[in-house]
DNA sequence: CCATTCCGATACGTGGTAGTTGCGATTCCC
DNA sequence: GGGAATCGCAACTACCACGTATCGGAATGG
């Protein structure tokens, strides 16, 4: 895996006035945005280029169209509320709150959910975009939530049987659940019941 | 709430042809796999008269434009895996097994589920449109798992201080986080897994 | 100094969809 | 039978985004 996807990088060095980087970030946080307040389908190569105030070509010297240009921004897209591996001292209770806190925050502003939003519709078209997606947004939350579980269950707080991507799916489900379908609260108190109930179970006992 | 949203109601009786039915069921019809399979963006009328084999002129003579269609088509659907209350017999566990089944199956069949996908986006900006999609497809089967719950809690299966909607959304966001995110593998095993997770919980005893 | 490349801006032709209108034919009520 | 509203179909204008081309100007290397 490369990681010279990068738009200006095709083009080194040579004769001839250089390419602007701040051009790149600027379209590229400008893709972002747009995907959250348009939906893929509605998002257009001539708004990108007017909210990054540059002009049509400058977008199109770098990337061909959308799709690369979409993939490139979330490949490049680093969230504020990047997750922590689980510290030392923390129980796993704690840990799974602390985390799943941070994606409820991050989801629940305006940006990475409303995004997220704007990229499911396309995602069962594109392979190539879901590819993306899931590499690079959803796979780092899920694999801290793996590193949680598989570290409570070696110090026995966690029962060894369970199969930790349906506990992960479980706690991430319960917040796209509620940001993209039924528009319910997502508070503090929402994250200790949901940790809480998969930590204890329903069942009498 | 009145049940006469229909397009044809608008006009009941009164002199010249009447309104063909069998329009109004082609052009919902074809709304609905048309929302699958291109999203709510890509869903153009003409394609929609296209599919349902009907004039243009016909469509707009019933729906003004895109979301009311939209709207009304989501309000009349009627997924063919629909959601039965719990039986007398069957153990809360069963019941819970046997509906999340049916909302995997619905899902994961092609028109539910990608109808689900093409919505998403949209919803966030159309406040009209969310109503409806929860008030149609979401609700009925919240509603399921509420009953099925509440009745484990009266049979004392279910422990009485638990959150029945965050049960719920958790069951339910398994489902959609594998279907419209993660593109996961959907199995009866993964059913079997989640609602035993969700019963016993995960900690040590 | 000069070729080269990038810059923002603008103009252009293309294609697809939104809605509207007109047409002849059809099907109802009175 | 006659008026009225329907039907499918096609033509039409209006609009918007695409992608390309062109412009004068700016920044680099040789």
């Amino acid at each position: 895996m490369s990681l010279d996807t990068g738009a200006t990088d095709a083009r080194a060095k040579g004769p001839g006035r250089p390419r602007d980087p701040e051009a790149d970030r600027a379209i590229l946080q400008a893709t972002i945005e747009l995907l959250g307040e348009e939906g893929y389908d509605g998002l257009s190569i001539e708004a990108v280029a007017a909210r990054a105030g540059v002009g049509k070509t400058t977008v199109y010297r770098r990337w061909p169209s959308k799709e690369p240009l979409v993939v490139d921004a979330i490949k490049r897209y680093k969230s504020p509320e990047d997750p922590q591996p689980p510290r030392e001292d923390e129980s796993t209770r704690d840990a799974l709150a602390r985390v799943l806190g941070g994606f409820i925050r991050a989801v629940g502003r305006s940006e990475s959910g409303r995004m997220m939003a704007g990229l499911v519709a396309e995602m069962a078209r594109n392979p190539e975009l879901a590819k993306a997606v899931r590499a690079g947004i959803l796979e780092h939350r899920r694999s801290v939530v793996f590193a949680i579980l598989q570290r409570g269950i070696e110090r026995g707080e966690v029962r060894p049987d369970i199969d930790i991507e349906v506990v992960a799916d479980m706690l991430g489900g319960i917040v796209m659940m509620r940001v993209l379908l039924t528009g319910g609260a997502v508070t503090p108190h929402l994250i200790r019941t949901a940790v809480d109930t998969i930590l204890d179970g329903i069942a009498t006992r």
